[in-house]
RNA sequence: CGGGGCGUAGCGCAGCCUGGUUAGCGCGCCUGGUUCGGGACCAGGAGGUCGGAAGUUCAAAUCUUCUCGCCCCGACCA
């Protein structure tokens, strides 16, 4: 384990390496780009799927599953899906000692098999809506991975529906988007942008994206979530038809969303610090540890720990769950305990001493602002989920603040491009170009498009980059 | 795929230019002791085919050639 993290400020990449190392999340596997992700990295995965898991199925949505091996000519069927995928698939040719007369492809995404299925089970409006999402893994092959953000085999949810309507379709996509982002925002303390993709930035073979942007502590922009309305692009090219109420034969009209393992990354490079990982308490596994502290066994033995026991218990039951945990590493010095849950991200320790058990107290130590406090026995089991919503609440608004505070405007390019170089950060401009002019841009600057946001919706502008009235407004940054 | 860099103990590195004892340092790990309320200290110890192959040489971590792998910056992407 390393003992020391880099400070943030001075590189961030090995920051949030050291971050990730310290805390014991994930580990690089032996196959390139791919990833380990450990016990203490896969809880919290859990504890993300939970959240939307109960979003999903409050939406009327069944989980299922789909094979993790598609015929290459699936992805064939849909122009754009194929040519966006094609070049980071990997591919399966041979089976046993024989050589496949058709490559499989390593799912990148579900689409086409789904796609497939979908069109053999739907007939009449009356099999629909399907709302079908599935937690799974899929492979893209990477240039470049980064554990968590970017890795070429990782752990996501996607979501696929099929309607009868293009109005059903499209509230669909924005329910979605909703579910996304209040997770974000309340759960994972991330306070993302929403919006619209701008059409370079688009699912291959959707006819719109919408999106979950968040800003990370070096202000880059990490796309925490996508819901795409594919319109029918999908359904014609796997063929999902229906008979409509008149007897008529009708395509549907599908949507696809998801949300992967990357919000892990977005949590560590939002909320963490030069002590390690910060975890709000909604998404952390362990929420409160508590530590008996004495060099006497027999204190800690008959005193210390059946408190610290009891205490837990009664924690549990006020938490709803098992998120309060009873430290007893005898064998570490009490220095040594205290940065293992530093450095691990748990919300609140509290430290159960001699001086304390005397007092009946508990020292409560808060890992967002390292504040301390004496508290009751008695106090404690409505004290601390109090201090938990107040951490939870002060993340979110601390990352509110820095998205704010590195948020500008520009009306110029020459005045985007000083900001990009500068100081770094979101530039909000109205614009109205379309895919040639995002390139230009993004060759100038690195930055692209993260989203049209859904606030800014009815506000139009003169185009910073082409003079033209009537822009949306537009918000660039450099992303991961 | 283009540009740069690196492969020496679990992790981080020095040594290489100018070949020569038993290949070294910090952290971590093991044992014993003193410690223990904010990353302890002392003593002892384990752990290496110096990425691989071939070559030059009396002698290669060090020089030469080939090769494999990884990292960073681009392009691509949840």
């Amino acid at each position: 384990m390393a003992k020391n993290i880099t400070p943030k400020e001075k590189d961030f990449s090995q920051w949030y390496l050291d971050v990730i190392r310290a805390a014991e999340l994930a580990d690089y596997a032996p196959v390139r780009g791919c990833m380990v992700v450990r016990p203490t990295g896969y809880s919290i995965w859990e504890m993300i799927q939970k959240h939307y898991d109960e979003g999903f199925k409050e939406l009327g949505h069944v989980n299922a599953y789909f094979p993790l091996l598609i015929p290459r000519s699936f992805l064939d069927k849909e122009a754009q899906h194929v040519e966006g995928f094609a070049p980071e698939c990997a591919v399966v040719t041979y089976a046993g000692a024989e050589e496949l007369e058709e490559p499989l492809v390593i799912r990148p995404t579900s689409e086409t098999v789904i796609g497939h299925m979908y069109s053999k089970w739907v007939q009449s409006w009356r099999d629909l809506p399907i709302l079908i999402n599935q937690w799974c893994n899929v492979m893209r092959w990477e240039k470049r991975p980064r554990l968590f953000l970017r890795t070429s085999e990782f752990l996501w949810q996607e979501g696929h529906t099929a309607h009868a309507t293009r109005e059903e379709a499209f509230e669909e996509t924005m329910a979605i988007l909703k579910l996304y982002k209040d997770v974000m925002i309340e759960k994972l303390a991330l306070p993302v942008l929403f919006g619209e993709k701008s059409e370079g930035e688009r699912f291959p073979g959707a006819d719109n994206t919408y999106t979950c942007e968040a800003m990370m502590s070096d202000k880059r922009a990490a796309q925490a979530g996508t819901s795409h309305f594919l319109g029918q692009n999908f359904a014609k090219a796997f063929d999902i038809k229906f008979q409509n109420q008149k007897g008529e034969m009708e395509y549907a009209w599908t949507t696809s969303w998801g949300v992967s393992t990357r919000l892990i990354g977005a949590l560590i490079m939002t909320h963490g610090d030069n002590d390690g990982l910060v975890l709000p308490p909604e998404v952390a596994p362990v929420r409160v540890v508590i530590l008996p502290i004495s060099t006497s066994e027999e204190r800690l033995n008959t005193e210390l720990v059946p408190k610290a026991e009891e205490i837990a218990a009664s924690l549990n039951k006020a938490l709803g769950g098992r998120y309060a945990v009873v430290d007893k590493r005898f064998d570490m010095r009490p220095g040594d305990r205290f940065f293992r849950h530093l450095q691990r991200g748990v919300p609140l320790r509290l430290e159960l001493g001699e001086k304390e058990f005397a007092a009946q107290t508990l020292r409560m130590v808060r890992r967002d602002t390292g504040e301390r406090e004496d508290v009751a026995w008695d106090a404690i089991a409505t004290r601390a989920p109090q201090t938990l919503e107040a951490i939870q609440k002060n993340l979110h608004d601390t990352a509110l603040a820095f998205r704010k505070a590195n948020t500008f405007e520009a009306k110029s390019f020459d005045e985007l491009k000083n900001i990009l170089d500068t100081t770094g950060g979101f530039v909000r401009a109205f614009f109205a170009g379309g895919k040639a002019e995002e390139k230009e841009i993004k060759e100038a600057t690195q930055a692209t498009v993260r989203c049209l946001p859904m606030e800014d919706e009815d506000l139009r502008g003169t185009c910073f980059y082409t003079g033209k009235p009537n822009g949306r407004m537009a918000v660039f940054g450099k992303a991961y």
